[in-house]
DNA sequence: AGCAAATATTGCGTGCACGCAAGTTTGCGT
DNA sequence: ACGCAAACTTGCGTGCACGCAATATTTGCT
């Protein structure tokens, strides 16, 4: 189950994928986000503003493809690698740490936050672990015909949605908020405290599925 | 705390923008979802297009929010409505109950499934419960300094949307997925069984705060 | 090798979202 | 009552997303 579809073809897509992220990713460096039209891509990566548009529905998802690569579905893939004696929640953790904590280039961390928009496709596209996690997960409950697995799933994808902004957050003013000001810590142990809330859910979840088997 | 703000002006914006929603929708049950151009809800509503995009930042915005009125700010003012000592859980599902059992017109029901972009539109109109939510969650919680009430918050709001999902969607064609096929049931029980995946979640937020609040 | 079906690319046309810089209306203090 | 400042509306210009139909490329088959 490793390539489907044909040969040649695919290759040449992918290819004119790549090359559409890259070129987007380079000339966002360059120029600043903000100032790099989508007809510039297309002629650094050689095809139409037509095609660009075949591949990318929006100007900012080639630059932010380029920064996350595939690891959306790499999360799922993680999941479904772990031993299926550990316990779901730890499971869904860890894959999600070990896909966000690669080796990140600071300069597209800047990028990114350098303009609004951006920032919002780049907290879209965290989105799409959704689809591929909700799959993993029903492996693993073997629950079908309950919405549980889709709902979990959604719900890991908002934690990391949640933790990715606070993340990418500057640390805002101290505007007296009656409390103390929590400084955003870093990526792991952001995603690792919004995970943690959803914990019961996913236990409660493996136990229902436990319980289900046995009887 | 009703109305914040000034008077006449405010009330002015609320006019146009309750005509612009009544329009679009008037218009789109008239002329088909598709056939409904910003331009001509502007002059029906009697301001300038510009104008129009001062309001809805997309053509689908209004016509959605003619159907959904403010439904997402009410569900967390329901939630706050409830007493302190319902559970959690049940406060949630009760208040969204009670929010989308409105008597509905069936014909608005099928306008939005008409067109896939609406019914898009539609689904992220319900995101909206989420920040409200949240603030209606962090007040049960007195839990600050901690992203549980965002994450629960979006959690529930993702349950909603995969809830009115399954409820909008045709029962789509018996594809053997090797066990029987479930009809998609009424709004209610989707939403109930969307929710209940949440609920032990819930619950440990909700145990862990009366926890702090005994020490 | 050659051909037909499947699939990709491209140009064109349309409608849409939105920044910006006038112009207009409303609110409020004096 | 006056006038200034803040807030809202409008027109314009630009770039973008995408349906459609024509064209080009790849594939599988014989």
């Amino acid at each position: 189950m490793t390539t489907r579809r044909t040969g040649l073809r695919e290759q040449k897509k992918q290819a004119t994928r790549v090359a559409l992220r890259e070129a987007a990713l380079r000339l966002a460096l360059k120029d600043g986000p903000d100032n790099v039209r989508v007809d510039d891509i297309a002629e650094a990566a050689g095809v139409s503003p037509r095609t660009y548009n075949n591949y990318f529905s929006s100007r900012e998802q080639a630059i932010v493809a380029a920064v996350t690569a595939e690891r959306e579905s790499r999360v799922a893939t993680a999941v479904a690698a772990r031993p299926a004696h550990v316990r779901l929640a730890d499971a869904l953790t860890e894959a999600i740490l070990e896909q966000y904590t690669e080796p990140r280039d600071h300069d597209e961390v800047l990028l990114i936050n350098a303009s609004p928009t951006l920032r919002d496709a780049f907290l879209d596209a965290a989105a799409a672990i959704e689809h591929p996690l909700a799959a993993a997960i029903d492996q693993r409950l073997g629950d079908t015909g309950t919405p549980t697995a889709r709902v979990l799933a959604a719900s890991v994808a908002a934690a990391v949605r949640i933790a990715l902004r606070q993340w990418l957050q500057p640390p805002a003013a101290p505007l007296a908020t009656g409390g103390l000001v929590v400084p955003s810590g870093s990526l792991p142990d952001l995603l690792r405290s919004a995970l943690a809330a959803l914990a019961p859910a996913l236990d409660a979840a493996e136990e229902q599925a436990r319980q289900r088997l046995q009887q």
